[in-house]
DNA sequence: TATGTATGGTAAG
DNA sequence: TTACCCTACATAA
């Protein structure tokens, strides 16, 4: 699940449903023990950059969570009928509750330490406050193929595999092109691109690369592999070629190398 | 019941 | 570069 556009996503859906209130916080599971510090605290409300989500409480506490690859919420009404024995952190508000289970991070951060974190992320396309010429500066400075800088979060923050296999698609660019050697009009479609596709995935609540006019039916009745053009699949839904499957950055990469020759 | 897989990241070597 | 952490779910047996 876990790319920028579900954190972004769940950051929107949580502040609309839990912003304002006073919450109850617990840790069913027990690992996240200052749970307790948060727990009768009023959310003031929620920011997300990159993969990361913050939750702002009253008196400066800052909660904050990575899924990582595993982690996911699961909503439901409050109280919740069933919590999962593996619930790290419990968020009931007055009428919906979040159950998160299996984080990468879910801790507590002291303003300093926020700021360290956010120090070390790139330019997050969802954010409209998003550095672009930041970003064409660190590419033009490096020769590390733009496959594996796209997942180096310290670069442009909140692109995972899937997104980052798709936007290349769309742009045309073969994912071992060294960063360096990509020009101006290449930098600014990919860019393009990523901002686009990761709306698209805020607003879908799931990632759907392919165009509209180009699926079959509607959406929501749209299968995985139909909903992209190389991720996860043998053949290229663009042009019909075989998907080579490549390795950068300990993933697997999936490109079509007829469609990807910039 | 067992196994494999996953849209991520960190710390150690 | 490797090892390791986090968990649910689909599929195989």
């Amino acid at each position: 699940m876990p790319e920028g556009h579900t954190i972004h996503r769940l950051a929107l859906d949580h502040e609309k449903a839990l912003g304002g209130q006073v919450l109850k916080v617990s840790s069913p599971q027990g690992r996240f023990e200052e749970a307790a510090r948060l727990d009768g605290l009023r959310l003031k409300r929620t920011e997300a950059h990159g993969k990361h989500l913050f939750y702002l409480f009253e008196k400066g506490l800052v909660l904050h969570v990575h899924l990582g690859l595993f982690g996911r919420y699961f909503s439901s009404k409050s109280p919740p009928t069933r919590v999962r024995p593996t619930t790290r952190l419990l968020l009931q508000g007055a009428s919906r509750s979040f159950a998160l289970v299996g984080p990468t991070a879910c801790e507590l951060l002291s303003p300093s330490r926020r700021r360290e974190l956010l120090d070390r992320l790139g330019p997050d396309p969802l954010r409209p406050d998003a550095d672009l010429a930041a970003v064409r500066a660190a590419l033009a400075r490096r020769k590390t193929p733009i496959g594996q800088i796209l997942l180096d979060q310290s670069v442009i923050a909140g692109v995972g595999n899937v997104y980052r296999a798709e936007a290349l698609l769309v742009a045309g660019i073969h994912p071992e092109r060294p960063c360096k050697e990509l020009t101006d009009q290449q930098v600014t479609t990919l860019w393009a691109t990523l901002v686009r596709m990761l709306h698209d995935g805020v607003r879908d609540g799931r990632i759907i690369t392919v165009a509209p006019e180009e699926l079959p039916g509607p959406p929501s009745k749209i299968r995985r592999k139909e909903a992209v053009y190389v991720y996860g699949r043998r053949t290229c839904r663009r042009c019909e070629g075989p998907v080579s499957q490549l390795t950068s950055a300990n993933r697997t990469l999936y490109a079509c190398l007829a469609c990807q020759t910039g």
